[in-house]
DNA sequence: CGACAAAGTCCATTTTTCAGACTAACTATA
DNA sequence: TATAGTTAGTCTGAAAAATGGACTTTGTCG
């Protein structure tokens, strides 16, 4: 398959996979996430090829995870912020900060701490079931198939069934 | 910077990413949770070049991400298995599950159902600070450069400060 | 014996990435 | 007024990676 033909898929990881799935663009909204706006600063601190950030910059514009905003005018410059929609990857970009701590820190823990405003304690946000608030993992949880919906194509790539 | 470099750097996301990060590997490990485990599996049902599969499932298998596991002799042959470090990824898969469903969904809802066992409820898990149980989100948590440990280099890449 | 299966490898072509120089449109400095 | 600096890119040729399809290997099945 095309790589371009990927986010046709009927598949929420296929489709957000063609939006996040690259070597930088994690990378860069992670420095959105810190503050970064701008793109000699994005270059800088990512030594990320001038080329291949502006290629990722617009692709993140066009699927609106950011939007430009006119900072200046002659010339007209333009920083870079998070939507809304960018916004909510906050969730995966802090699961992927979860897992590179526990598995890549160094003797001198993880390089970043983050703290709940809220409560002020140093955490490591969890996944937990908004129903009955318990901490979520991989065993807890069935994957299904959605039913049959109209005259939508069955779902292909659903879970596998395995004798229990 | 090379991309092999990438996973020196000091920072989580930059080694998760250098794992994690492109076109396939969300997808080949979005499979493995739901279940697929055989060479040819994966390539039908991601339609993923099958150099391309036998490269993402080596560099996986490097990574300790998943493990090859004999399932039959004459000839060997071997089926991917996700390790505990892998399977510490679900977090990441399904809050990009989340966001996906969010904001690419046809008017079916999400393909594909999630349950939570010990509840029964369908759900979508959250993110949640594990001292005060508050939902989390970008505005909630504020990240900080560790400090100086010993003789380690500084942290590169921390939080942009602004006046408040 | 011929067809089929699973798990790859090989190869030629196309697509992406990379590093570094260059451009445009100003502002600040000497 | 020249000169350097700033910011946000674009251009370019070389290197690396992805792609699609045929081929290989080591068996089993009918």
């Amino acid at each position: 398959m095309k790589w371009d033909e990927v986010s046709n898929q009927q598949c929420s990881v296929a489709r957000s996979s063609s939006v996040l799935g690259d070597r930088w663009t994690l990378l860069i909204l992670s420095d959105c996430f810190l503050g970064v706006r701008n793109f000699d600063q994005f270059q800088e601190r990512l030594e990320i090829p001038r080329t291949t950030l502006a290629n990722r910059l617009q692709k993140l514009e066009l699927h609106d995870v950011i939007y430009r905003k006119l900072y200046q005018t002659n010339p007209d410059r333009f920083e870079y912020r998070l939507t809304d929609k960018g916004r909510d990857l906050y969730p995966v970009l802090s699961t992927i900060l979860n897992w590179g701590d526990k598995y890549y820190s160094d003797e001198a823990g993880p390089p970043i701490l983050r703290q709940h405003v809220s409560c002020g304690h140093d955490i490591q946000p969890v996944l937990q079931c908004p129903e009955c608030e318990e901490v979520v993992d991989a065993h807890n949880v069935h994957a299904r198939t959605r039913p049959q919906y109209g005259s939508y194509p069955d779902v292909k790539r659903g879970p596998i069934l395995r004798r229990g």
